[in-house]
DNA sequence: TGTACATCAGTGAACGCGCGTTCACTGATGTAC
DNA sequence: TGTACATCAGTGAACGCGCGTTCACTGATGTAC
Protein backbone atom coordinates (compact mmCIF):
# COMPACT_ATOMS: atom_id res chain seq x y z
CA UNK A 1 0.00 0.00 0.00
CA UNK A 2 1.43 3.33 -0.82
CA UNK A 3 0.07 5.58 1.48
CA UNK A 4 -0.15 4.66 5.77
CA UNK A 5 -3.68 2.97 6.72
CA UNK A 6 -6.26 6.03 7.08
CA UNK A 7 -4.66 8.29 4.45
CA UNK A 8 -7.45 8.15 2.11
CA UNK A 9 -9.79 8.73 5.23
CA UNK A 10 -8.04 11.64 6.24
CA UNK A 11 -7.91 13.34 2.95
CA UNK A 12 -11.69 12.86 2.62
CA UNK A 13 -12.10 13.88 6.22
CA UNK A 14 -10.43 17.25 4.94
CA UNK A 15 -12.68 17.58 1.68
CA UNK A 16 -15.51 17.10 3.75
CA UNK A 17 -14.38 19.60 6.41
CA UNK A 18 -13.48 22.10 3.77
CA UNK A 19 -17.05 21.89 1.97
CA UNK A 20 -18.93 22.04 5.12
CA UNK A 21 -17.40 25.67 5.67
CA UNK A 22 -17.29 26.61 2.23
CA UNK A 23 -21.07 25.61 2.00
CA UNK A 24 -22.46 27.91 4.57
CA UNK A 25 -19.76 30.57 4.16
CA UNK A 26 -20.43 31.09 0.34
CA UNK A 27 -23.92 29.02 -0.42
CA UNK A 28 -23.98 25.60 -3.02
CA UNK A 29 -23.91 27.91 -5.81
CA UNK A 30 -21.09 29.72 -4.41
CA UNK A 31 -18.82 26.34 -4.24
CA UNK A 32 -17.14 24.39 -6.77
CA UNK A 33 -15.20 20.84 -6.73
CA UNK A 34 -12.07 22.58 -7.80
CA UNK A 35 -12.16 25.49 -5.20
CA UNK A 36 -13.16 22.39 -2.41
CA UNK A 37 -10.07 20.63 -3.45
CA UNK A 38 -8.21 23.43 -3.51
CA UNK A 39 -9.36 24.09 0.42
CA UNK A 40 -8.27 20.26 0.94
CA UNK A 41 -4.75 20.84 -0.49
CA UNK A 42 -5.15 19.13 -3.20
CA UNK A 43 -6.38 19.28 -7.38
CA UNK A 44 -9.63 18.68 -8.70
CA UNK A 45 -8.92 15.51 -10.32
CA UNK A 46 -8.89 13.07 -7.52
CA UNK A 47 -12.24 14.23 -6.23
CA UNK A 48 -14.16 11.85 -8.26
CA UNK A 49 -11.61 8.63 -6.43
CA UNK A 50 -12.97 9.88 -3.30
CA UNK A 51 -16.91 10.82 -4.03
CA UNK A 52 -19.45 9.86 -6.61
CA UNK A 53 -20.78 13.41 -7.34
CA UNK A 54 -20.80 16.59 -6.10
CA UNK A 55 -24.18 16.06 -4.67
CA UNK A 56 -22.67 13.38 -2.45
CA UNK A 57 -20.53 15.62 -1.03
CA UNK A 58 -22.73 18.21 0.13
CA UNK A 59 -25.04 15.80 1.62
CA UNK A 60 -22.34 14.14 3.72
CA UNK A 61 -20.86 17.94 4.26
CA UNK A 62 -24.48 18.80 5.44
CA UNK A 63 -24.51 16.29 7.92
CA UNK A 64 -20.92 16.63 9.03
CA UNK A 65 -22.37 20.69 9.77
CA UNK A 66 -25.19 19.53 12.27
CA UNK A 67 -22.98 16.97 13.76
CA UNK A 68 -20.88 20.22 14.67
CA UNK A 69 -23.66 22.14 15.66
CA UNK A 70 -25.01 19.14 17.61
CA UNK A 71 -21.63 19.00 19.39
CA UNK A 72 -21.28 22.50 20.06
CA UNK A 73 -24.83 22.35 21.37
CA UNK A 74 -23.65 19.68 24.10
CA UNK A 75 -20.74 21.64 25.17
CA UNK A 76 -22.93 24.77 26.18
CA UNK A 77 -25.27 22.50 27.83
CA UNK A 78 -22.33 20.20 29.66
CA UNK A 79 -20.44 23.72 30.31
CA UNK A 80 -24.07 25.25 32.29
CA UNK A 81 -23.99 21.97 34.68
CA UNK A 82 -26.88 21.53 37.04
CA UNK A 83 -28.19 24.74 36.00
CA UNK A 84 -30.25 25.48 33.25
CA UNK A 85 -28.85 25.89 30.01
CA UNK A 86 -31.34 27.40 28.25
CA UNK A 87 -30.28 31.23 28.63
CA UNK A 88 -26.98 30.39 27.46
CA UNK A 89 -27.83 28.32 24.04
CA UNK A 90 -30.21 31.22 23.17
CA UNK A 91 -27.26 33.54 23.69
CA UNK A 92 -24.84 31.78 21.84
CA UNK A 93 -27.01 31.01 18.72
CA UNK A 94 -27.68 34.98 18.73
CA UNK A 95 -24.67 36.74 19.38
CA UNK A 96 -23.12 38.81 17.08
CA UNK A 97 -20.09 36.39 16.68
CA UNK A 98 -22.52 33.60 15.28
CA UNK A 99 -24.26 35.83 12.79
CA UNK A 100 -20.69 37.31 11.84
CA UNK A 101 -19.00 33.07 11.33
CA UNK A 102 -21.93 31.91 8.93
CA UNK A 103 -19.36 29.37 8.18
CA UNK A 104 -18.72 27.77 11.41
CA UNK A 105 -22.49 28.11 12.59
CA UNK A 106 -26.02 26.76 12.30
CA UNK A 107 -26.51 25.61 8.54
CA UNK A 108 -30.64 25.61 8.85
CA UNK A 109 -30.17 29.67 9.19
CA UNK A 110 -27.36 29.57 6.64
CA UNK A 111 -28.67 26.89 3.84
CA UNK A 112 -32.04 26.09 4.91
CA UNK A 113 -34.37 27.50 2.45
CA UNK A 114 -31.63 26.78 -0.66
CA UNK A 115 -31.37 22.86 0.38
CA UNK A 116 -35.03 22.84 0.72
CA UNK A 117 -35.21 23.12 -2.88
CA UNK A 118 -32.42 20.81 -3.81
CA UNK A 119 -32.42 17.25 -4.50
CA UNK A 120 -32.99 13.98 -2.11
CA UNK A 121 -29.77 14.13 -0.37
CA UNK A 122 -28.91 17.36 0.58
CA UNK A 123 -32.84 17.87 1.41
CA UNK A 124 -33.01 15.02 3.83
CA UNK A 125 -29.26 16.02 5.75
CA UNK A 126 -31.01 19.14 5.81
CA UNK A 127 -34.06 18.02 7.36
CA UNK A 128 -32.61 15.64 9.61
CA UNK A 129 -30.81 18.18 11.43
CA UNK A 130 -33.73 20.05 12.37
CA UNK A 131 -35.02 16.87 13.59
CA UNK A 132 -31.84 16.01 15.72
CA UNK A 133 -31.92 19.97 16.73
CA UNK A 134 -35.39 19.61 18.17
CA UNK A 135 -34.43 16.29 19.87
CA UNK A 136 -32.12 18.13 21.69
CA UNK A 137 -33.91 21.58 22.87
CA UNK A 138 -36.73 20.04 24.11
CA UNK A 139 -34.86 19.01 26.56
CA UNK A 140 -33.08 21.86 27.48
CA UNK A 141 -36.63 24.87 26.51
CA UNK A 142 -38.44 26.70 29.52
CA UNK A 143 -41.48 23.87 30.22
CA UNK A 144 -45.32 25.46 29.14
CA UNK A 145 -48.11 24.87 30.20
CA UNK A 146 -50.62 23.75 27.25
CA UNK A 147 -47.79 22.79 25.13
CA UNK A 148 -45.35 19.50 24.83
CA UNK A 149 -41.90 20.59 25.17
CA UNK A 150 -41.49 19.36 21.72
CA UNK A 151 -43.93 22.19 20.33
CA UNK A 152 -42.14 24.62 22.70
CA UNK A 153 -38.20 23.16 21.11
CA UNK A 154 -40.39 24.03 17.59
CA UNK A 155 -41.72 27.91 18.43
CA UNK A 156 -38.07 28.41 20.00
CA UNK A 157 -36.21 27.27 17.39
CA UNK A 158 -38.44 28.90 14.74
CA UNK A 159 -37.65 32.12 17.01
CA UNK A 160 -33.80 31.91 16.92
CA UNK A 161 -33.41 30.47 13.33
CA UNK A 162 -35.77 33.61 12.10
CA UNK A 163 -33.72 36.20 14.34
CA UNK A 164 -30.25 34.87 13.05
CA UNK A 165 -31.57 35.04 9.29
CA UNK A 166 -32.81 38.71 9.61
CA UNK A 167 -29.94 39.70 11.78
CA UNK A 168 -28.07 38.47 8.66
CA UNK A 169 -30.02 40.55 6.19
CA UNK A 170 -30.60 43.31 7.92
CA UNK A 171 -28.53 46.58 5.97
CA UNK A 172 -27.37 48.51 8.98
CA UNK A 173 -25.27 46.91 11.81
CA UNK A 174 -27.53 48.98 14.40
CA UNK A 175 -30.82 47.48 13.50
CA UNK A 176 -29.07 43.87 12.90
CA UNK A 177 -27.80 44.53 16.25
CA UNK A 178 -31.12 45.23 17.75
CA UNK A 179 -32.36 42.12 16.24
CA UNK A 180 -30.38 39.84 18.16
CA UNK A 181 -30.66 42.04 21.17
CA UNK A 182 -34.89 41.77 21.24
CA UNK A 183 -34.76 38.20 19.98
CA UNK A 184 -31.85 37.30 22.84
CA UNK A 185 -34.37 39.26 25.52
CA UNK A 186 -37.49 37.06 24.74
CA UNK A 187 -36.55 33.91 23.44
CA UNK A 188 -34.57 33.42 26.49
CA UNK A 189 -37.18 34.07 29.24
CA UNK A 190 -40.15 31.84 29.63
CA UNK B 1 -43.10 54.23 -33.59
CA UNK B 2 -43.64 50.55 -34.11
CA UNK B 3 -45.35 49.43 -31.01
CA UNK B 4 -48.11 51.07 -28.85
CA UNK B 5 -46.61 53.55 -26.15
CA UNK B 6 -46.62 51.55 -23.23
CA UNK B 7 -45.61 48.19 -25.25
CA UNK B 8 -41.73 47.84 -24.20
CA UNK B 9 -42.93 49.28 -20.35
CA UNK B 10 -45.44 46.20 -20.25
CA UNK B 11 -42.67 43.83 -21.86
CA UNK B 12 -40.22 44.88 -19.23
CA UNK B 13 -42.95 44.43 -16.23
CA UNK B 14 -43.48 41.08 -17.69
CA UNK B 15 -39.87 39.96 -17.45
CA UNK B 16 -39.70 41.22 -13.95
CA UNK B 17 -42.73 39.53 -12.74
CA UNK B 18 -41.77 36.27 -14.48
CA UNK B 19 -38.50 36.71 -12.42
CA UNK B 20 -39.86 37.64 -9.29
CA UNK B 21 -41.84 34.42 -9.64
CA UNK B 22 -39.35 32.13 -10.55
CA UNK B 23 -36.72 33.87 -8.46
CA UNK B 24 -38.89 32.33 -4.90
CA UNK B 25 -39.73 29.05 -6.90
CA UNK B 26 -36.19 28.15 -7.93
CA UNK B 27 -33.78 30.27 -6.26
CA UNK B 28 -31.11 32.67 -7.06
CA UNK B 29 -28.75 29.67 -9.07
CA UNK B 30 -32.22 27.93 -10.22
CA UNK B 31 -33.26 30.81 -12.94
CA UNK B 32 -31.55 31.73 -15.97
CA UNK B 33 -31.72 34.77 -18.51
CA UNK B 34 -32.90 32.69 -21.27
CA UNK B 35 -35.54 30.76 -18.87
CA UNK B 36 -36.76 34.21 -17.80
CA UNK B 37 -37.47 35.41 -20.92
CA UNK B 38 -39.57 32.37 -22.09
CA UNK B 39 -41.64 32.85 -19.34
CA UNK B 40 -42.54 36.17 -20.30
CA UNK B 41 -42.53 34.71 -23.46
CA UNK B 42 -39.78 36.20 -25.71
CA UNK B 43 -36.24 34.84 -26.53
CA UNK B 44 -33.05 35.40 -24.59
CA UNK B 45 -31.50 37.85 -27.44
CA UNK B 46 -33.99 41.16 -26.23
CA UNK B 47 -33.09 40.95 -22.33
CA UNK B 48 -30.17 43.47 -22.71
CA UNK B 49 -32.06 45.96 -24.14
CA UNK B 50 -34.61 45.78 -21.33
CA UNK B 51 -31.36 45.34 -18.83
CA UNK B 52 -27.82 46.03 -17.82
CA UNK B 53 -27.45 42.82 -16.51
CA UNK B 54 -28.90 39.46 -14.60
CA UNK B 55 -28.04 41.18 -11.24
CA UNK B 56 -29.83 44.58 -12.37
CA UNK B 57 -32.76 42.33 -13.08
CA UNK B 58 -32.86 40.28 -9.92
CA UNK B 59 -32.78 43.46 -7.47
CA UNK B 60 -35.74 44.75 -9.19
CA UNK B 61 -37.73 41.27 -9.11
CA UNK B 62 -36.62 41.50 -5.33
CA UNK B 63 -37.94 44.27 -4.99
CA UNK B 64 -41.11 44.04 -6.65
CA UNK B 65 -41.68 40.62 -4.27
CA UNK B 66 -41.52 43.32 -1.70
CA UNK B 67 -43.66 45.38 -3.24
CA UNK B 68 -46.48 42.49 -3.26
CA UNK B 69 -45.76 41.30 0.04
CA UNK B 70 -46.83 44.55 1.29
CA UNK B 71 -49.88 44.92 -0.69
CA UNK B 72 -50.96 41.64 0.32
CA UNK B 73 -50.37 42.23 3.90
CA UNK B 74 -52.55 45.79 3.47
CA UNK B 75 -55.17 43.70 2.09
CA UNK B 76 -55.64 41.51 5.04
CA UNK B 77 -55.06 44.63 7.28
CA UNK B 78 -58.02 46.30 5.64
CA UNK B 79 -60.04 43.23 5.60
CA UNK B 80 -59.98 42.93 9.51
CA UNK B 81 -61.49 46.17 9.49
CA UNK B 82 -60.86 47.69 12.80
CA UNK B 83 -60.62 45.19 14.70
CA UNK B 84 -56.87 44.12 15.22
CA UNK B 85 -55.48 42.29 12.17
CA UNK B 86 -52.24 40.66 13.89
CA UNK B 87 -54.30 37.55 14.30
CA UNK B 88 -55.13 37.38 10.73
CA UNK B 89 -51.63 38.37 9.66
CA UNK B 90 -50.02 35.40 11.60
CA UNK B 91 -52.55 32.80 10.32
CA UNK B 92 -51.89 34.11 6.51
CA UNK B 93 -47.87 33.93 6.94
CA UNK B 94 -48.31 30.92 8.52
CA UNK B 95 -51.03 29.16 6.59
CA UNK B 96 -49.86 25.44 4.39
CA UNK B 97 -51.20 27.53 1.28
CA UNK B 98 -47.84 29.76 1.96
CA UNK B 99 -45.63 27.57 2.91
CA UNK B 100 -46.34 25.35 -0.49
CA UNK B 101 -46.48 28.08 -2.84
CA UNK B 102 -43.27 30.19 -2.35
CA UNK B 103 -43.17 31.57 -5.40
CA UNK B 104 -46.12 34.08 -4.53
CA UNK B 105 -45.00 34.39 -0.80
CA UNK B 106 -42.50 36.26 1.30
CA UNK B 107 -38.42 36.54 -0.19
CA UNK B 108 -37.28 36.82 3.15
CA UNK B 109 -38.49 33.41 3.94
CA UNK B 110 -37.57 32.16 0.25
CA UNK B 111 -34.52 33.91 -0.66
CA UNK B 112 -33.01 35.44 2.65
CA UNK B 113 -29.88 33.62 3.48
CA UNK B 114 -29.10 33.24 -0.56
CA UNK B 115 -29.45 36.92 -0.79
CA UNK B 116 -27.79 37.90 2.17
CA UNK B 117 -24.56 37.22 0.46
CA UNK B 118 -25.19 38.07 -2.64
CA UNK B 119 -23.89 41.17 -4.37
CA UNK B 120 -24.95 45.11 -3.78
CA UNK B 121 -28.06 45.16 -5.64
CA UNK B 122 -29.83 42.14 -4.45
CA UNK B 123 -28.72 42.53 -0.64
CA UNK B 124 -29.89 46.07 -0.78
CA UNK B 125 -33.20 45.28 -2.24
CA UNK B 126 -34.17 42.37 0.27
CA UNK B 127 -33.28 44.70 3.39
CA UNK B 128 -34.98 47.26 2.26
CA UNK B 129 -37.97 44.56 2.08
CA UNK B 130 -37.08 43.70 5.98
CA UNK B 131 -37.52 47.46 6.74
CA UNK B 132 -40.82 47.61 5.18
CA UNK B 133 -41.97 44.98 6.49
CA UNK B 134 -40.94 45.65 10.19
CA UNK B 135 -42.69 48.90 9.78
CA UNK B 136 -45.83 47.98 8.38
CA UNK B 137 -45.68 45.00 11.41
CA UNK B 138 -44.87 47.64 14.28
CA UNK B 139 -48.27 48.76 13.81
CA UNK B 140 -49.99 46.02 14.22
CA UNK B 141 -47.82 43.86 16.22
CA UNK B 142 -49.42 43.38 19.79
CA UNK B 143 -48.44 45.93 22.36
CA UNK B 144 -46.04 44.49 25.08
CA UNK B 145 -44.73 46.01 28.28
CA UNK B 146 -41.24 46.95 28.55
CA UNK B 147 -40.86 47.06 24.74
CA UNK B 148 -41.28 49.16 21.90
CA UNK B 149 -43.56 47.90 18.87
CA UNK B 150 -40.58 48.16 16.76
CA UNK B 151 -38.82 45.66 18.81
CA UNK B 152 -41.46 43.76 19.19
CA UNK B 153 -41.87 43.65 15.86
CA UNK B 154 -38.70 42.06 14.85
CA UNK B 155 -39.01 39.42 17.55
CA UNK B 156 -42.40 38.07 15.81
CA UNK B 157 -41.82 38.76 12.33
CA UNK B 158 -38.15 36.56 12.83
CA UNK B 159 -40.68 33.62 14.71
CA UNK B 160 -42.57 34.20 11.17
CA UNK B 161 -39.76 33.57 8.75
CA UNK B 162 -38.44 31.28 11.24
CA UNK B 163 -41.53 28.73 11.31
CA UNK B 164 -42.13 29.17 7.53
CA UNK B 165 -38.63 28.45 6.64
CA UNK B 166 -38.22 25.39 9.24
CA UNK B 167 -42.01 23.83 7.82
CA UNK B 168 -40.26 24.25 4.44
CA UNK B 169 -37.52 22.22 5.62
CA UNK B 170 -39.37 19.42 7.40
CA UNK B 171 -38.78 16.30 5.69
CA UNK B 172 -42.27 14.76 6.28
CA UNK B 173 -45.66 16.24 6.47
CA UNK B 174 -46.67 15.98 9.82
CA UNK B 175 -43.87 17.66 11.56
CA UNK B 176 -44.29 20.41 9.02
CA UNK B 177 -47.81 20.96 9.95
CA UNK B 178 -46.95 20.93 13.82
CA UNK B 179 -44.65 23.90 13.48
CA UNK B 180 -46.93 25.97 11.58
CA UNK B 181 -49.05 25.38 13.96
CA UNK B 182 -47.38 25.74 17.18
CA UNK B 183 -45.89 29.19 15.94
CA UNK B 184 -49.67 30.04 14.90
CA UNK B 185 -50.73 29.46 18.49
CA UNK B 186 -47.86 31.46 19.78
CA UNK B 187 -47.33 34.29 17.65
CA UNK B 188 -50.70 34.96 17.60
CA UNK B 189 -51.31 35.35 20.90
CA UNK B 190 -49.66 38.36 22.61
C1' DT C 1 20.58 -4.48 4.05
C1' DG C 2 19.67 -3.56 -0.84
C1' DT C 3 16.95 -3.88 -5.19
C1' DA C 4 12.79 -4.64 -8.26
C1' DC C 5 8.19 -4.45 -8.34
C1' DA C 6 3.12 -3.52 -7.55
C1' DT C 7 0.00 -0.36 -5.68
C1' DC C 8 -3.09 3.46 -5.88
C1' DA C 9 -3.80 8.45 -4.05
C1' DG C 10 -3.24 12.19 -6.44
C1' DT C 11 -2.24 15.00 -11.01
C1' DG C 12 -3.53 17.85 -14.84
C1' DA C 13 -5.22 18.03 -19.57
C1' DA C 14 -9.40 17.53 -21.83
C1' DC C 15 -14.57 16.85 -22.50
C1' DG C 16 -19.28 18.63 -23.11
C1' DC C 17 -22.58 21.73 -21.43
C1' DG C 18 -25.17 25.70 -19.96
C1' DC C 19 -24.56 30.11 -18.58
C1' DG C 20 -24.46 35.46 -19.21
C1' DT C 21 -23.61 38.40 -22.75
C1' DT C 22 -23.06 40.45 -27.63
C1' DC C 23 -24.48 41.62 -32.13
C1' DA C 24 -25.99 41.76 -36.95
C1' DC C 25 -30.31 41.24 -38.50
C1' DT C 26 -35.73 41.07 -39.10
C1' DG C 27 -40.19 42.60 -39.88
C1' DA C 28 -44.54 44.74 -38.16
C1' DT C 29 -46.01 49.10 -37.51
C1' DG C 30 -46.66 54.42 -37.44
C1' DT C 31 -45.58 58.42 -40.22
C1' DA C 32 -44.76 61.35 -44.36
C1' DC C 33 -46.09 62.30 -48.76
C1' DT D 1 -56.61 56.25 -49.97
C1' DG D 2 -52.22 54.24 -51.35
C1' DT D 3 -47.09 53.84 -51.28
C1' DA D 4 -42.20 54.40 -49.47
C1' DC D 5 -39.68 54.92 -45.61
C1' DA D 6 -37.79 55.01 -40.74
C1' DT D 7 -38.14 52.97 -36.36
C1' DC D 8 -36.86 49.77 -32.88
C1' DA D 9 -38.68 45.62 -30.00
C1' DG D 10 -37.57 41.34 -30.63
C1' DT D 11 -34.74 37.30 -32.96
C1' DG D 12 -31.32 33.74 -33.02
C1' DA D 13 -26.50 32.54 -33.93
C1' DA D 14 -22.27 33.04 -31.74
C1' DC D 15 -18.82 34.30 -28.01
C1' DG D 16 -16.00 33.15 -23.96
C1' DC D 17 -16.03 31.17 -19.53
C1' DG D 18 -16.41 28.16 -15.60
C1' DC D 19 -18.54 24.26 -14.20
C1' DG D 20 -18.90 18.99 -13.14
C1' DT D 21 -16.90 15.11 -14.80
C1' DT D 22 -13.50 11.75 -17.14
C1' DC D 23 -9.19 9.62 -17.90
C1' DA D 24 -4.39 8.35 -19.01
C1' DC D 25 -0.71 9.06 -16.36
C1' DT D 26 2.76 9.87 -12.23
C1' DG D 27 5.61 8.84 -8.51
C1' DA D 28 6.22 7.92 -3.46
C1' DT D 29 5.76 4.17 -0.73
C1' DG D 30 5.20 -0.77 1.30
C1' DT D 31 6.28 -5.47 0.12
C1' DA D 32 8.80 -9.51 -1.80
C1' DC D 33 13.04 -11.45 -2.55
Amino acid sequence: MRYRAGHKAGTRRRIVEATAWALRARGLAGVGVADLMREAGLTHGGFYSHFDSKDTLVAEAVGLAGEESARNLHRIIDRAGRRSAWADIVAAYLSPAHRDRPDRGCALAALGPELARESAGARRAIAAQLETLLDLLAEHVPARRGTSRRREAMVRLAGLVGALILSRIAGDRALSDAILASARHRLSTP
